[in-house]
DNA sequence: ATGGATTTGTCCGTATGTATG
DNA sequence: TCATACATACGGACAAATCCA
């Protein structure tokens, strides 16, 4: 059996390899049949010319894998397997077929991009984050590698309570503040310890499709309310019979209104009435333009019935994908009981929690978000300035003042599926904002996300022109 | 009203946001009941010996969050806000109360470290690491900072498949090759798509609670089916009913048997018959210490019902928060809706994963993995060299030959509660595996945890000694 | 049936070429 | 450049199983 030629000749795999290889084969094909008896390593280290060691190693290895098995100084005997010949071992160079992968991203060239949620990252900190980063990282402190606090790095949740009360008028211990990796991640959880007892939730119609979504496939049920014109419509918000709701009071999402306070009151009360909570999604809260952040709903009332969810996406990268939510502490019970029933770990890197850690405590996400509020908000000014000039009385914008993106209303002989064709034409980058509906109404709007972060100031102007061009007639 | 002392004095907060501040507080409380109609911007300011600016600025700052309306060319008229009284808005600084979490991670001090999953970081490599972070890190690559990828980085994701192949048998395209941040994460994910076709899943009891109690969580049924001494008792998983199973066939946790050959062939041809699906847990598998590394279940027929899932937290370091699964291309469409419905984002830090491509790319991963299987050899040598000469007959060890622990199982007169005291109060850290059963057994040994990878090489002896001396009589 | 010779798995010390630092 | 470490291969030693006169 074993003077098969060809399996001495290539030399740089070595020879225990190549025999393991050719009797794992021979075995699985059945050429081999159970219980046949190997021959003893001296008698094949004999025959292959070989000294007994590679012999040895390859029955070894067959051994660990249930090929074969040993009955000491007796000899090596080919196990039992099932259905031999039925089904061929995998070549370890089996090419896999190729299925190609959906269109996730828009990769085509665009000469404007107008996408709503880009950055502008010109103005990163490169110097100081690396720097920041090289400190971390240092053999004095090993530890850093390794699994961190499974609800975020102490110092970093210090920190972010210290950020969120002076910035959002968030009013929280850093006991509250959980740190996650991503937003869903976040959402796992929190339907985890939410969906028992509270198995319906609210959203915005129109809203963050994100949210609807992501509770859906955690097996809630989902109830739309729609929008009233200065936020989501509390009498509806009642009869929908569910005790929890997402809503972004700051600056909704898509239409930008922000929540007025006495609305804002009545959500909590709400809250309290059906003992249940308000998820506040504060997406974008730190970019305000014109006057003050509005605080955040979470630190109207003490006590209020809120989990507030940020991130530093957009305060500095979404490439470093750390998130945060505050809890309230009637729910910090539960979370903490199913981190140590699911033996949860931190998902976000700690290496650059401790780097973040650094940053805020220097000062430098303050300094920092001056300088990208102020890149923003020219960009802003400036898209604003530029759909008056090109757009005149044809266009509307709502959700001004904030955020990445304003809604740009536009009155076009065209439809919306011919206006995102002509902008392709015109090379430009637009998304329409009817996709954030969750359940349409009968009537919709030619409506678009004008996002203005992530385009150069210098390409606003042309942008819209092309746009205006492209769509007014 | 306004005349009240005291708001002018501190003058490092600007005026407008003193006013803004004070007004606010005026109408909460209740002391400018709604419809009144505020001073004038003139008038006011004249009043303050200001200009209009910080005036109109703290009104338009009221305006924005509601507190006030404004009607054209008549005045600015406060708000209806629901029951003032009775709610008073929370105090910047209110001093939360402090509830205290409960002690997730056992901080005392020990002499002897011998939990079961910590790692040794000596031999990290700081200088290229950090090298290739700052490579990534730069101006001219802004887009490294913003979303990536939801599967993953392009690259990484060959980079392991390539990886995988050479190191674990496995056999997969890029993109069957999903990257995620966490454990828990992949798990989510997993659960959603796998749960409305296949409730219950079957686990190893015992095993790894974090699968049946992740999965509980997550609304599955789920099936503990017993061991054999060479693994996963293939009769009792036919008749759990289940139809998805989670194994850990190379290096099974707890009790480290490897499984062999023709039961790795009898769950395939499970999975085929129930047409389900087995999550391979291969968590240790790239640390075999004698022979080759066992090759994985994936691998083993090409097209198998197979999910595989590994992470660079062993390997590398649980800071980076890199993980992986493998995902079989009868899944993959489930996955890229899933993917494109919740509008998912990737969770591993794209600045890392494209440091550790490089890493990968210029071979270091292989470099750094021989480094730490030949110090975790070194330790994994002398733990049982250590174990023979302190217990001699009076233990057994449990999972030779690979991963990071051992397990222990003393003769011992004492209960496992003294024998843990016993070894606290001899400075050793030790765990026992009890609370690996799911079920537990009627009769169960004292067995523990003897981690050996986080331990210094030269303290397992003395370690080692005093845990026999401790427990022994 | 038996005792000695042989065969066998297993263990161990050593040598060599290659890669690493 | 040189010292070291490592994977691989070699040859021998031991004791138990097997075989045979």
């Amino acid at each position: 059996m074993l003077l098969t030629p060809g399996w001495e000749a290539n030399s740089n795999e070595p020879q225990y390899a190549q025999l393991y290889a050719y009797l794992k084969k021979e075995i699985a094909e059945g050429k081999l049949p159970e219980n046949t008896r190997l021959p003893s390593v001296r008698k094949l280290a004999d025959l292959l010319g070989l000294s007994t060691t590679p012999v040895e190693m390859a029955y070894q290895q067959l051994l660990a894998e249930g090929f074969i098995t040993s009955r000491p100084r007796s000899g090596y005997y080919v196990e039992h397997l099932p259905e031999p010949e039925a089904k061929p071992l995998a070549s370890q160079s089996a090419a896999a077929a190729v299925i190609e992968r959906p269109l996730l991203r828009d990769s085509r060239q665009y000469e404007y991009d107008f996408h709503m949620s880009r950055n502008d990252f010109s103005l990163f900190p490169y110097v100081e984050w690396r720097r920041l980063y090289n400190q971390t990282l240092v053999l004095e402190q090993q530890d850093d590698l390794f699994f961190g606090d499974p609800q975020g790095e102490p110092g970093l949740r210090k920190q972010i309570a210290r950020y969120l009360h002076q910035y959002r008028g968030v009013d929280c211990s850093p006991n509250q503040v959980v740190v996650g990796s991503d937003q869903f991640g976040m959402l796992s959880l929190l339907s985890l310890i939410l969906k028992p007892e509270y198995p319906q939730i609210a959203v915005e119609n129109p809203g963050y499709l994100l949210f609807a979504r992501t509770f859906t496939h955690h097996g809630f049920e989902v109830k739309p309310v729609p929008l009233e014109y200065d936020g989501i419509d509390i009498g509806e918000l009642h009869r929908s019979g569910a005790r929890l709701a997402v809503v972004s009071p700051s600056h909704q999402y898509p239409r930008g209104m922000i929540m007025p306070i006495s609305k804002r009151l009545q959500l909590l009360d709400w809250a309290k009435t059906v003992d249940g909570y308000i998820l506040e999604d504060d997406y974008d809260g730190e970019f305000r333009y014109h006057g003050r952040p509005i605080p955040s709903l979470q630190g109207l009332l003490p006590k209020a019935n809120v989990i507030y969810m940020g991130s530093f996406a957009q305060v500095v990268a979404p490439a470093l994908c750390i998130w945060y939510m505050v809890l309230p502490e009637s729910l910090l019970d539960r979370y903490y009981a199913l981190v140590s029933e699911t033996l949860l770990e931190q998902s976000a890197s700690r290496l650059h929690q401790r780097t973040l850690e650094t940053f805020m405590e220097k000062g430098l996400l303050e300094k920092h978000l001056r300088k990208m509020r102020s890149l923003y908000r020219k960009k802003h000014d400036e898209s604003i300035r530029a759909v008056h000039e090109h757009f005149g009385d044809r266009a509307v914008l709502y959700g001004k003042d904030a955020g990445f993106h304003l809604l740009l209303r536009v009155d076009s002989p065209y439809t919306e599926q011919e206006m995102r064709e002509l902008a392709i034409q015109a090379k430009v980058r637009i998304s329409p904002a009817s996709f954030t509906w969750i359940q349409p109404p009968a009537e919709t709007h030619k409506e678009f996300f004008l996002g203005f972060a992530g385009i150069p100031l210098e390409k606003i102007e042309p942008g819209i022109r092309a746009l205006a061009a492209a769509w007014l007639h």
